[in-house]
DNA sequence: ACAATATGATACAGAACTGTTTCGTTTTAA
DNA sequence: TTAAAACGAAACAGTTCTGTATCATATTGT
C-alpha cells in the first residue's frame, strides 16, 4: 500500500469501528488486526489512541460539512430552499449504513467531561449546525431564533431515534415536521 | 447503615456516576470509593458489574414512568391533557440536575451490540414511551401513526439536545412544538 | 541499484479493570 | 446476651488495555 494511504486506511477502519460499536468499546488490537497492519504502525501515524479518536471526528466533521455545503449552494439565493436543502443533506447522510445515528452525539454520550477534546469537537459540530441554520432564518426574514432551535430539535430528534426505530418511525417525520416549520415562520414574514 | 439500604446506596451512588461520567466510563473502584463501601460488599449485592448496570437502567426505567403516570393520571379522561401532561413530564425530568440527557438514549450510544441487556432495555424503553404515546393519539381520535413518531422525534429531540445547549435553546421549544403539533392533528379530527 | 524509510511480527512493560479471598470487626436478630 | 450474618480492609489473581522496543523485511525515492 502506498504510503500516505496506510494512514488513511487506519483511520478509514477505526472510524467504521468507533462509529459501529462505540468509541470506548474499541481497542486498539481490534483496529490493527481488522486493518491488517502492525500496532507499531497505528503508533507511528497516531502517537495516542485519542489522537486516533480526534482524527475520526475530524474527518467526519469535514465529510458532513462537504455534503452539506454542497445541498446548500446549489440553493443559492433562497434561503428557504437551503434550509430545506440542510435538512435533505442530514436526510440523506443518514441512509447508507448510518443506523447508528450520529457521530457527534453518540461520542458526547460517550465523553461528559466538558474539558476533553472529544466532548469539545462533538458539541462544537452541533453548535455550528446551529450557527448556520440561525443564519439561514435570518436570510430567510426569521429574526427571532425560534425557528432556528425548532429546526435543531427535529434534526437532533432524527438522529437519536435512529438508533432505536432505524430510518422508518419517528426519522422519517424529520422532513416533514421541518419543511411544516419553515413554512409556517416564512408565512409570518411575507406572504 | 440499615441493611437493605445498603444494596440501594451503591445502586444510588453508582446510577449517579453512571449518568454523569457515562457508563463505560466509572469502574467499581470508583463506586466504592464514592460509596464509602468495600469492593467485596457491592460484589455481594451485585454479583458482576453488569448487574449493576442493568439495576441502574431498570431503577431509572420505574423512576422514570412513575413520574409520567403519575401525570397522566391527572388528566384522566382528557386524552389531549394526557399527551400535554406526558410532555410536561418529560420535561419537569429535564430539570434538576439531569444535563446529560436521557438515560436511556446514552446508554445506547455505550452499548451497540443488539443482544446486549443494556442495549435491549435502552430500546425498550423508548419504544415503550412511544407505544403510550400511539395509545393517547388513539384515544384523541388521531388514527394514523404521524403525530405519533412526530412526538416521539421532538421528545428525543429535545432529550439529545440537553447535553449540547442545556435546558434553553432547542430542548425549550419542545413544549411549543408539540403544543403545536397536537392541536394541528386534533383539529382535522373534530373541531 | 542503493540508501533511507516504512512496515510486520513479536515480545514486553506498565497501568487499569473485574472479580476473589481471607480474616478481623461490626451489626443485626432472636 | 449470643449466634449468625454483614461489612471493611487489603492483598491477590487474571484479564485487558495502551504504548514501547527490537529487528528482520519490504518498499520507496533518487
Amino acid at each position: 500500500m502506498a504510503r500516505a494511504s496506510v494512514r488513511q486506511h487506519i483511520l478509514d477502519v477505526a472510524s467504521e469501528l468507533f462509529y459501529r460499536e462505540g468509541i470506548r468499546s474499541v481497542g486498539v488490537d481490534m483496529i490493527v488486526e481488522r486493518a491488517g497492519v502492525s500496532k507499531a504502525t497505528l503508533y507511528r501515524h497516531f502517537p495516542t489512541r485519542d489522537d486516533l479518536v480526534i482524527a475520526y471526528l475530524e474527518a467526519q466533521d469535514h465529510i458532513n460539512w462537504e455534503h452539506i455545503d454542497e445541498a446548500i449552494a446549489l440553493q443559492e439565493g433562497s434561503p428557504k430552499g437551503q434550509l430545506l436543502a440542510l435538512i435533505d443533506a442530514t436526510i440523506e447522510m443518514l441512509e447508507p449504513g448510518y443506523h447508528r445515528g450520529c457521530h457527534f452525539l453518540n461520542a458526547l454520550a460517550e465523553f461528559s467531561e466538558e474539558d476533553h477534546p472529544v466532548h469539545l469537537l462533538a458539541v462544537e459540530y452541533n453548535r455550528a449546525i446551529r450557527l448556520r441554520l440561525s443564519r439561514l432564518t435570518q436570510q430567510a426574514g426569521v429574526s427571532d431564533e425560534g425557528l432556528t432551535d425548532q429546526l435543531m430539535l427535529v434534526i437532533n430528534g432524527a438522529l437519536s431515534s435512529v438508533p432505536v426505530y432505524g430510518f422508518s418511525g419517528p426519522a422519517a417525520q424529520l422532513k416533514n415536521l421541518a419543511t411544516h416549520l419553515i413554512e409556517m415562520h416564512l408565512d409570518n414574514v411575507s406572504s
